[in-house]
RNA sequence: GACCCCAUCGUCUAGUCGGCCUAGGACACAGGGUUUUCAUCCCUGCAACAGGGGUUCGAAUCCCCUUGGGGUCGCCA
């Protein structure tokens, strides 16, 4: 592990103009994991000097995401627009060295102050890209001060992360060109220049920088769709990081053992939906069934109602789909038949499952054979079934196939004699009786047509 | 366009100072097994060092060029 002198501090700086992003939430990460892995604090600083596009609602959900997400922070929230006479005694003291001026250019009420930057060469040594050189001769003097009296982005950003202590500056690779354009700024102000670490950007499919256009992209977004906050960190760690060995799930405590700003990728990645889908299957199946309902309940009321708190059979119907859901919302579509009568039929099961002449028979003959049962668990109307199967000598799959479709509307779900012990006989009967009907209402009038 | 960054399977990546790489893992995909279905699980398969020059006994690993992609060029952050 890399030794550092000073204590290290870290800080996450987003503007409050939209939701978390989740190319964001990945630097906040970054950002967590190192002050973890080097005993460090994480420093949490809002930089809202553009007061026309940022908000407080921005700036409480960003705090929400990151809560959600479990990265803490040990400083902070800073406010930028709360501290802006600070700004301006430096940009004073860089005025009294005849290193900025004002701009003769009359916008606002304010007049601006503009930094000259020196025409040399820049090296930056980053952690992540090693030496980058630029040539300072090539762009224009710095505006630090705007005429509506708050600083710039790249002022106040160096005044802060100088008197906040900040040792390693860990942000988006969006930010290189800055970075020359900064490092001035800290020499002129006598500022010790930080290390630097420009963290490869999120690209979505298409390979450009990943956007709204590529659909979801807030952090909010994954939660309501029902990712679990540690799959989401585990995934984000692997998206331009790894630990060097093949491993691919890890938790919080081994992400931060493993982890290093060296062993950061210099190479933009795509965000990858499936996986991260799957590596939420693994942690809904991995939870302990308590934690999992915890998570679910709340995907499950919105879908069903309140009442489903109250279902006899609750924790043995979460227990069945527990390891079939890969995001939480999914728990609606897959649930619902428990909850409610009224359920739709898809088309094609019961096409290929419950139209054949047979069907009808069958569901009759276990309809008798279930309504004698005075036990109604799975392991006894499985015994029913497989009797039925012995005595019409037919396979399991016959009577299995239409009474999953009679009893849920689909092909798919738990095992069928699970869902019978959960439904319980009087819906069981009483749904297999409503296939056969439907069954025949559509028959007669398929005979008539000839087919 | 200028400046900067980057370049291994479709995707995320391993490949630490060049040899152990006929390039490893994961997701996805395809096939098979288990299963009443789906999912899980197990097995198998598919699939990559962008191209061209060097350097070297030897290069995915170093250098250069080309090509391709990305980022930044605001009194936004």
């Amino acid at each position: 592990m890399t030794q550092h002198n000073d204590p290290v501090r870290v800080r996450f700086a987003p503007s409050p103009t939209g939701y978390l992003h989740i190319g964001g939430a990945r630097t906040a990460l970054f950002n967590w994991l190192f002050a973890h892995a080097n005993n460090g604090k994480m420093i949490l600083r809002i930089e809202d000097t553009d007061r026309e596009r940022s908000t407080l609602e921005d700036v409480d959900r960003i705090i929400e995401s990151l809560k959600w997400l479990g990265l803490n922070w040990d400083e902070g929230p800073f406010f930028q627009s709360e501290r802006k006479e600070l700004y301006r005694e430096y940009a004073q003291k860089l005025i009294d060295q005849g290193l900025a001026y004002y701009s003769d250019e009359q916008r606002g009420e304010h007049q601006a102050i503009i930094f000259s930057i020196p025409n040399e060469k820049v090296v930056i040594d980053d952690i992540i890209h090693g030496p980058m050189e630029f040539d300072n001769s090539l762009i224009k003097d710095l505006v630090i001060f705007k005429s509506d009296g708050f600083p710039t982005y790249n002022f106040a950003c160096v005044v802060d992360d100088a008197l906040m202590g900040i040792t390693h500056i860990i942000r988006g690779d969006d930010h290189i060109s800055n970075t020359p354009k900064q490092i001035p700024l800290y020499k002129a102000l006598g500022f010790p220049v930080p290390k630097f670490a420009h963290v490869p950007l999120i690209l979505g499919k298409d390979k450009s920088r990943l956007s709204k256009r590529h659909g979801a992209t807030s952090v909010q977004s994954y939660q309501e769709e029902g990712f679990l906050p540690d799959a989401l960190v585990n995934f984000l760690a692997l998206l331009g990081w790894s630990p060097g060995d093949n491993r691919e799930l890890m938790n919080r405590k081994e992400l931060i053992s493993l982890f290093s700003l060296e062993r950061i990728s210099s190479k933009n990645s795509v965000f990858d939906d499936e996986k991260l889908r799957w590596m939420n299957s693994v942690y809904i199946r991995e939870s302990s069934y308590n934690d999992y309902k915890s998570l679910v309940m709340p995907f499950l009321k919105s879908a069903v109602g309140d009442d489903c708190e109250k279902h006899p059979e609750l924790d043995y119907i979460l227990s069945l789909l527990q390891e079939r859901l890969k995001v939480l919302n999914e728990i609606s579509e897959q649930s619902s038949f428990f909850f409610t009568d009224d359920f739709e039929y898809d088309e094609k099961s019961v096409a290929k499952r419950l139209l054949k002449p047979e069907v009808p028979e069958i569901l009759s003959n276990l309809i008798h054979k279930l309504a004698v049962l005075e036990e109604f668990t799975d392991k006894t109307t499985e015994n029913a079934a497989r009797e039925l199967v012995e005595e019409m000598g037919i396979s399991g799959g016959a009577v299995i196939h239409p009474v999953r479709v009679a009893l849920t509307g689909v092909m798919t779900g738990p095992g069928l004699f699970e869902i019978m012990q959960a439904l319980g006989k009087e819906k069981c009967l009483i749904r297999i009786q409503n296939a056969i009907d439907l069954i025949n209402s559509r028959s007669s009038s398929s005979v008539d047509m000839g087919k």
